[in-house]
DNA sequence: TGCTACATATAGTCTACCTATGGGAGAGAG
DNA sequence: CTCTCTCCCATAGGTAGACTATATGTAGCA
């Protein structure tokens, strides 16, 4: 029961969006690594999410990859946002909002009447 | 493609205990109204997704429930909160607004340093 | 020559919400 | 009285999306 600190479901496209288009062009094991420490461990992405989730990016057409070397000489896909991807970053960023907004009003113990 | 107002998986627990705190004994017709009207209709409890999530909800011991009469003449089962249940939203509402903070903070560029 | 960290990938499992369906019971209309 | 509408509960089956476990391979270092 301890308290789990997996990512939410529904999110993981929306961070890897951001986090692409915050920081440019990273290969998946980065973009994982950038996610825990932004959030300061609270979300940990597990490869076996992740992966997958690049490649039907990769299909949705929402970012490219492309094989590099990274700074550690190995051998890594890199990926890039498209301007398709920059528009699901928007309406994802967009609905997540909404949704939590109503989830706050519910939760949130303002006094509000009519 | 229509915006589908489904709650995020993993909050129906919370926003059921959190309404039974806020309102006292209800039946789950009821809750499904007041979520659906306290969120502008942002959020939609389905049926489906409710009743089953009341049996759960009874045999972890979160709330006790009652046969009645409603406001109609009708039967109905009223869900009131346990202790269990309070403690359990208090868990919920706390880790909620965790992860919730936590991808706020890489998905919102806000500049803050240490 | 191992050992560790980096890096990608797939298969299978599990949770939890949804859609679809069905039924019973009270109230008002005719 | 009966028909229909709304209220209210409940279950079965489908599906999405994250997890665990596992597998592969390379670079750097002792």
């Amino acid at each position: 029961m301890g308290e789990r600190t997996e990512i939410p479901p529904g999110t993981l496209y929306m961070l890897v969006l951001k986090v692409l288009a915050r920081s440019g062009p990273m290969h998946g094991y980065g973009i994982a690594q950038h996610i825990q420490q932004t959030t300061e461990e609270v979300l940990r992405v597990e490869e076996g999410s992740l992966y997958p989730a690049l490649q039907r990016m990769l299909v949705k057409g929402w970012v490219i990859a492309e094989w590099k070397r990274s700074d550690n000489n190995r051998r890594a896909r890199y990926y890039s946002l498209t301007a398709k991807g920059r528009r699901q970053l928007a309406v994802e960023t967009s609905n997540f909002s909404k949704v939590t907004n109503a989830i706050w009003r519910v939760i949130d113990p303002a006094p509000e009447d009519a």
